[in-house]
DNA sequence: CGAGAAATGCAAACTAATTATCATTTAGGG
DNA sequence: CCCTAAATGATAATTAGTTTGCATTTCTCG
């Protein structure tokens, strides 16, 4: 089993050099978001990627049902859409901001940039969309052969890798059961095992974890 | 919904112009394996990739308790082993003949050469790679939101689609129900349910698909 | 500070799927 | 051509998880 229950890695921009980070940053244009609003949507033609300057970012796909399967819950320093715009077709997933998000917006212009004055981003790309690829593998293995517990015990510890100052989360168990993929009562329920033995303690809308080797060793990564 | 219920389009190098394609696969060694030989193993680490060049070999990963969760199933001119090469990391995945196949090993002078040669190649492995990524979100997604007879009937759909001339296929409801990550049991009784609407009619290590269009209205995609 | 909305807790009924076992059928090598 | 292994079919017991409904707690904002 591996470790990754849902998608962290995405931030391929964390990987360049300081400079030219810098740089990217400086020629994309910041653009705000409300909490709660739509930033894209499936089908949407993707003419660009986002970075995620401050806030944070549900990425997802709701049914018509109005059922959500979240992929990953992204925080600053993060990157996402380069899936869409990198292999040129739509969107396939909606995009939603979890709170007033700020994001800098790259382009196909400033993308080509990057490129050209960055020879070893094409590869770093490619590495990070491996690592993606694998990512996602491990999201379906999950799926596939863990129960409630485990499942929310590795959704827990990607969230604290996107965060790993501290260990206070600040995410509701409604959300947790779209990312988890179970139902908010199944989640309930595995998150009274986890506090049961000490593994975490939970509050209203945030999460602390106490014991992150237990969690790690949980799920058997 | 989407319409990819596991990994079908891992075949970058089908992309290629004729040329260049049959270039690199003439400077490639083609290897034989034996029916149920593994090729590669979890952490084995990753030198090169494969073309398939005859038969058919699955990528998966079998857990500590003998489990195995496939991700797809491959047959001629696809491609597999590019991520953890190109990622540069260990694999992640076991791949299995599934029958006595002939692959085809490109290293990497071979892959250096190709990137230098044809300079749309890094681009059509981005876009490759950009899709596989989509895919595997799909099955998380169909993992969640379908049950067994959907997700059974989305599966022979993506089998369907690497064989578009017929469609009859060659899998055992032993390997489909690892593919589509069900038990052997929920699988069997998906299956009755198909028969019995007259969408497809199973033999011995044979299925034929009788009304793909049912299928798809089936998945909803 | 108070009202309403959001988040959480709890319980019961229900359901789809798993596990386990055994019988039957089929293919293919000696 | 038979024998064995593999694949399939069928059944019953069990279980993990869902759905539904409602009660309670906590936050937020006017």
């Amino acid at each position: 089993m591996s470790s990754s229950p849902s998608l962290g890695a995405t931030g391929f921009v964390r990987g360049l050099p300081e400079n030219v980070r810098d740089q990217l940053l400086a020629r994309g244009r910041p653009i705000r978001f409300d909490r709660g609003q739509l930033i894209q949507q499936r089908g949407d033609p993707a003419r660009e990627f986002w970075y995620v300057e401050s806030g944070s970012v549900q990425i997802g796909r709701f049914s018509e049902q109005g059922r959500l399967t979240l992929f990953a819950v992204l925080g600053p320093g993060e990157t996402f859409g380069e899936l869409a715009f990198i292999g040129e077709f739509p969107r396939t997933v909606d995009a939603i901001a979890r709170s007033d998000v700020v994001l800098i917006r790259i382009g196909e212009s400033e993308f080509q940039n990057l490129l050209q004055t960055e020879s070893r981003a094409a590869r770093l790309l490619l590495q990070t969309m491996a690592l993606t690829v694998q990512q996602a593998f491990d999201m379906v293995e999950a799926g596939r052969n863990l129960d409630s517990t485990q499942k929310l015990a590795q959704a827990l510890l990607q969230l604290l890798g996107e965060q790993p100052d501290g260990t206070a989360l600040q995410i509701t168990q409604q959300d947790l059961s779209d990312l988890v993929g179970v139902s908010r009562v199944s989640l309930g329920k595995a998150m009274k095992r986890l506090q049961d033995g000490g593994l975490v303690s939970a509050g209203y809308g945030e999460i602390r974890v106490r014991d992150r080797f237990g969690l790690e060793e949980l799920v058997g990564s």
